[in-house]
DNA sequence: ACTGGCACTCTATGGCCGTGAGTGCCAATA
DNA sequence: TATTGGCACTCACGGCCATAGAGTGCCAGT
């Protein structure tokens, strides 16, 4: 009873302290919130509430903000499912009707998450770790550099020229296209080192060091997980903050432009379906302790490939980008099963 | 003689605020560089220059700032070239060191534009239009589907799935492969369509439809499709400014996220192997009348196939900004030739 | 357990004023 | 004629003070 209240105080305080921006003190909390009962009460469980950690007062005499501990603890406890409104079910739709290419659906799903809810978007390309081979290509430019062109079931491309330490004669690269050809396609990605082992020795001695490149190469684009992109979006949304926050963008857009820890922040996020969050402090990146992320993974066929997310100032609305997290993944999820 | 000592005050004006962010007034001008006169003459030079339009002040009794006019003088007839250092040097040929990919030289060269001027860099993709076809190659990803490689000379490739109205036979899509090859390999993109033209009718009814479509997303790819992609970095660099540029951050990171507007902009100022600036309200975009562009083209062989540049507030660094766009879209031009 | 009332604390706001940087003008000068 | 020193004037800025108001904590009463 008294711990319900409490909890739907700090409800309250987190709400309006999102709307408004502004510490939220108690008597602007009862006119509100129809909380039934008076200020003074109020600020008995505000002061509990702080005693606690939850909320905290920026300096005396001022109205409360909530901590990290009191966003955790709305994020956990607090938040019901904020259902899309037609508008936004119409954006995902739009968004679906024109998906043609794998680069398409990733620029529209970050702008989409990025237009739902008002922030930074961040989506990464699926990973081939997960995926399987459909196909690759050899093709030869010049005597000595080659393409290699990798196709993953998940619909991403990966190509990548190599440059041959000797000619290789036509006839030979058919062979070798041909035997790569029914050595990889079909088998995971992950799984293609024990597959290609041993296949250089097959050949002649004059193709071996040229076979062992090639080999060596699609290894790389297979399984170096480093090459994983993220697109971003929204960047726009962080400067119509007009608080504190806009005063110190720079942190966060470094951190933005910094795939590396962004790679490592939406891998953290994005282990399951479910949708995480990350709220200040929780973040492992220093110039993030002002941010939260809100990110979730994505699959085909119920496994995770990649994440996506979105980033954006502690006292952000974590009913709406959760749900809009949620539904983008799911969306996304669905687009590659059905490819 | 006299008009030579105004256009001396001025590039002062212009260095100092550049330097310092302030309305520099006469008093610290006659400190900061040695002009030979006395600050009652620079003032009446100053209220000269005022009069003429090139400098102004931001209210009675402060320190001039210059004209978006006045950084136009400066940089059309004041500004020295200003040299490489050696730290800049070195960072170039470590970036050429590392050059593997299209893609990474695009990242690379992007990243390092950023770093040397301080500011937000972009990189416009080689086009295709100037560009040549080395090789297509159309992979089938299943009856229905097929995969559309295109390899330029400049080292772009671009891919495109296929949806087909029909399956097409193995043997029929072997004939069309080589066709089509023997006819594009060579040809300048732009130049496609003539040469594609009445193809599909050398071939049975029966797989028409599905090479007319073939044909057609071919075209897309080569001509029709400016989906110009341009790749953006530094924006951390806009939150640096401590003054009122960083106020209003929301409409250049807005117009920074318009592909649209990008390639505009950089179509404009990239038609040459000159560098070209627009500053202020020169710009087309009523977002970034308070920034200013440096860009210029750069190509493969004498012929310019794409843009770069960088933007950042008119009281930007115009020599150091144009000295590395220019050295980086000469570095460019000579890895895309050296191909 | 809740409420009304009250004293207290601070921040934010606005007016006031002195300071100083900067200007424009003018008479004197080389 | 171009330059200079001098001088009065303007105006933003920072410090200071008083006031207003929002918000708190506490206590006694129901």
């Amino acid at each position: 009873m008294l711990e319900d209240r409490r909890l739907a105080v700090l409800r309250a305080i987190v709400e309006d302290y999102v709307s408004t921006g502004e510490p939220v003190g108690s008597k602007a909390l009862v006119d509100r919130h129809s909380l039934g009962v008076s200020s003074a009460t109020i600020r008995n469980d505000m002061a509990a509430l702080e005693d606690e950690g939850y909320i905290a007062q920026p300096h005396t005499s001022a109205g409360r903000v909530p901590t990290d501990m009191g966003y955790r603890a709305f994020v956990d406890r607090l938040s019901g499912v904020k259902p899309l409104s037609s508008a936004e079910r119409r954006a995902i739709s739009d968004f679906l009707a024109g998906a043609v290419d794998l680069d398409d659906v990733m620029s529209r799903s970050v702008r989409l998450l990025a237009q739902l809810t008002r922030q930074v978007a961040l989506v990464q390309y699926p990973s081939l770790v997960q995926a399987s081979v459909r196909h690759i290509e050899i093709v030869a430019l010049s005597e000595t550099r080659l393409l290699l062109v990798l196709i993953a079931d998940t619909g991403r491309v990966e190509q990548r020229v190599i440059e041959l330490p000797a000619p290789i004669p036509d006839e030979a690269l058919g062979q070798v296209r041909t035997r790569l050809l029914s050595a990889v396609t079909g088998e995971r990605c992950s799984d293609l080192a024990p597959v290609l082992d041993g296949v250089a020795e097959e050949f002649s001695t004059e193709v071996q060091p040229q076979l062992v490149v090639i080999i060596a190469t699609m290894l790389e684009i297979a399984v170096a997980r480093e090459e994983q992109r993220i697109v971003l979006g929204g960047t726009a949304n962080l400067a119509r903050y007009r608080d504190s926050f806009a005063a110190n963008l720079e942190p966060v857009l470094e951190a933005l432009e910094e795939q590396v820890v962004l790679l490592r922040l939406l891998g953290e996020v994005s282990g399951g379906d479910e949708v995480t969050v990350r709220i200040g402090h929780e973040n492992p990146v220093e110039g993030l302790y002002g941010t939260s992320l809100v990110g979730s993974g994505y699959g085909r066929d119920e496994t995770i490939v990649a994440g996506l997310g979105v980033v954006g100032p502690t006292h952000m609305d974590y009913p709406v980008s959760m749900t809009a997290v949620r539904s983008v993944a799911q969306y996304l999820s669905r687009i590659l099963s059905e490819t």
